[in-house]
DNA sequence: GAAAATACGGGACGCCCATCCCGCTTGTCC
DNA sequence: GGACAAGCGGGATGGGCGTCCCGTATTTTC
């Protein structure tokens, strides 16, 4: 293993511009803004932002490292939440918030562009195992039907972050996570 | 409004072809297949393609009249159906059917790519407008919850569709019906 | 069957974008 | 404060794609 020498004062600053330039971006326009774009507005020029993040996958990569781990980190928590169902919707709930909150994270939600679920599972981060142990232990508790799979969660949060696509309708949002509730219940036995 | 003269017999043929290959092309392989692409596997130039279709929007638009035009009068005709809710759901079951055998269409539905509904809309097919209609018959039979709208139908619709992204798998379309009309079923009275 | 109209093929063009490179600048260390 | 490494800017490069054009081929018309 390579030992990495410390980045010079001005290299650190411009990384950290760049990232946060970025993440705004891509959050408020969506990933197929162009590179440049982002070297613009950060005010450095493209080959900084390609020394730092050799590819535009690499920059969105380092992205989700620090948004995504940040979900996981919460999602991981409601695995202590006292009810199971809670804890499960509960995060749903916080995907479709932040899903309608930044255009970047809906897309990779939708599958659009690039593979979020990769890049987090490069960064040591598996958003789709907290998902699969939140539904496996609300489908436990009797909160959700048990023939569900994580797959079908995902498809519905889709369909909810996709709902926002035109912009924030909380009243909507909360009216999709109450129709994917109602449809998940067991149904009740005749 | 200029006359229009009739094709030539060869250009005729060659029209039928590309729009042949086109839809079946975009249906396995997406919208973002490339003209040229459309071209040779068509057996014909580039040119003879862009003079049919002068841009590649005109030609999914022309792909989207032979294709949602019979999809708006399946639903049409669905607003005779003598149930109200068999006759919402079954236009919701044909559109998934349709999206999961149709990729370019699957596109169209998350809204990525084209603007399926407006051109639809250009050649004369109100999607929205079967949609609602077929809602609003439903609601006044009490079989959908009152408060849900149009908008939340195509986000179900559209999460239903992403379901089967990476493959048809039938029995996880019927779940996923299933759970979108438990859930659209209006919350029983205390 | 010849002239005129129409259509064809596919290369050329222009645009956009990610990535790479290199002459110059700036920070670091002694 | 000077020398050297590290980093910077932004133009160059390469590839992909949609669209246009024009010399050639085919069909239609008389």
């Amino acid at each position: 293993m390579p030992e990495e020498r410390p980045l010079r004062a001005d290299a650190r600053r411009n990384r950290a511009r760049v990232l946060a330039v970025a993440i705004d971006t891509f959050a408020a326009e969506g990933m197929s803004v162009p590179v440049h774009e982002i070297a613009r507005r950060a005010g450095v020029g493209t080959g900084t932002v390609s020394r730092h993040f050799p590819t535009k996958e690499a920059l969105y990569e380092a992205i989700v490292r620090e948004r995504v781990g940040q979900i996981v980190g919460d999602g991981r928590a409601l695995l202590e939440h006292g009810d199971p169902a809670e804890g499960f919707f509960a995060f749903f709930r916080l995907m479709a918030e932040q899903g309608a909150a930044d255009r970047g994270l809906a897309e990779g939600l939708a599958g659009v562009g690039f593979d979020m679920e990769a890049a987090a599972a490069r960064g040591g981060y598996d958003v789709t195992g907290v998902w699969r142990e939140l539904l496996a232990r609300a489908q436990r508790a009797g909160a959700v039907r048990g023939d569900v799979e994580v797959a079908d969660v995902k498809a519905l949060l889709s369909g909810c972050v996709a709902r926002e696509r035109s912009g924030p309708e909380p009243a909507a949002r909360e009216r999709m996570i109450a129709i994917v509730r109602g449809g998940l219940r067991p149904a009740a036995p005749a």
